[in-house]
DNA sequence: ACACAAGCATACCGATCGGTATGTAATTCG
DNA sequence: CGAATTACATACCGATCGGTATGCTTGTGT
């Protein structure tokens, strides 16, 4: 039951990695950077992790994963009223006072621009993750759609979907300005699609 | 007046980088996967362009900013009916054929995502592109405000500023997810959007 | 206490990176 | 035509890349 010490250089592995990657994108992610920033060596490294990629494939699983389904997934999921709590997700996202949320972007996201396209490994552990993200907001306007807090006429599938791709469209756009101005004022816009497909528009 | 041959061998250079940068990025973006590509050698290459990162910038200004000129930017600008242009742009749009458009994504979005955070030169250059994106939805919800087609509690800013995010939030995730069905879909929600801004349902 | 494996450090590898120095062929201009 | 500049090719550079082989140190089970 002790945390035993391996355990602990993994993690500091790992999260060092996180923040690389983060930082510069997976491929132009540098070993070297990462072992400076943990003070470890190779040997501890590639006694962890047979390959960069692994390293990678770990980071997502264990790291952007977890973060997502902490700060999103599982609020979504337990909530009683999901709506509700989906609009405010959305406020705090866009009220994010964090510059460095603004300047890096979803972690997520990046990670899905840069190597879907390139490595399949990578595709499919991302697009689990963007799968689940969906579904609980998807699940989350079903569940309102019964009780009759989302209009009937809705196509809760479609209307998740585009949920998620305009959420990362308002962090990209706000990165790569770097203002979060204009990001507030952009999740604000998307407060008010998911407000359109409610019944009663009020709170 | 003859089209001079440095020219074209510049083209071409343009033409190789601008795809080896639509695959990889630009930081992994190969010198020698470029000059391979247009048969050409180191000497052609740093005559034309002192450094990678000056490639890099000339692409942005010289064919990126170009296609979306041609395909989107003077398409709205010289439209007597700017928000029905928009609408047929987002159809078409999110009715690509190629596959290459879904599995590579937006040249312009790649670049921000990854070389925003990263250099101020590229940022510049990429804003500048993305600021006349906006400007030129805004100015057709503008000016289709003072026709009465757009309803005139809407602010336009914003507007556009949210439309031009969830369409790459959009491309973004049918890039990652690779499906050009979830990108039709997506497309059509953004379409229900610019449509919930008029004044008239119809059409 | 001893054997053995796990955890990690050091040193080194070939490949590739962007970039440069120099040379040659083509073009332009007086 | 001849000189000078432009346009490109060839060969080479140091730095950095991800990865490996080897050895020492620390812990673990018996």
């Amino acid at each position: 039951m002790v945390t035993r010490q391996t355990d602990l250089t993994r993690d500091k592995l790992l999260q060092a990695a996180f923040n690389e990657i983060h930082l510069h994108g997976f491929q132009a992610a540098s070993i070297a950077n990462i072992l400076r920033d943990t003070g470890l060596t190779k040997g501890a490294l590639y006694h962890h992790f047979p390959t960069k990629q692994e390293l990678g494939l770990a980071v997502i699983d264990e790291v952007v994963s977890e973060l997502l389904e902490k700060w999103i997934f599982s609020r979504l999921r337990e909530s009683g009223k999901p709506v509700q709590t989906l609009l405010k997700l959305i406020d705090e996202s866009g009220r994010k006072t964090e510059l460095e949320a603004i300047v890096l972007g979803c972690p997520l996201n990046n990670l899905m621009q840069e190597m879907s396209p390139l490595d399949d490994e990578f595709k499919a552990r991302l697009n689990r993750i963007l799968s689940i993200w969906q579904s609980v907001v998807e699940d989350a306007l079903q569940r309102e759609k019964k009780s009759g807090v989302v209009r009937s006429d809705v196509d809760c599938h479609a209307a998740a979907l585009f949920i998620v791709s305009a959420w990362e469209g308002c962090v990209g756009i706000a990165k790569s300005q770097q203002s979060m101005k204009n990001f507030s004022l952009c999740m604000k816009q998307l407060r008010n699609y998911v407000q359109s497909l409610l019944a009663v528009q009020a709170k």
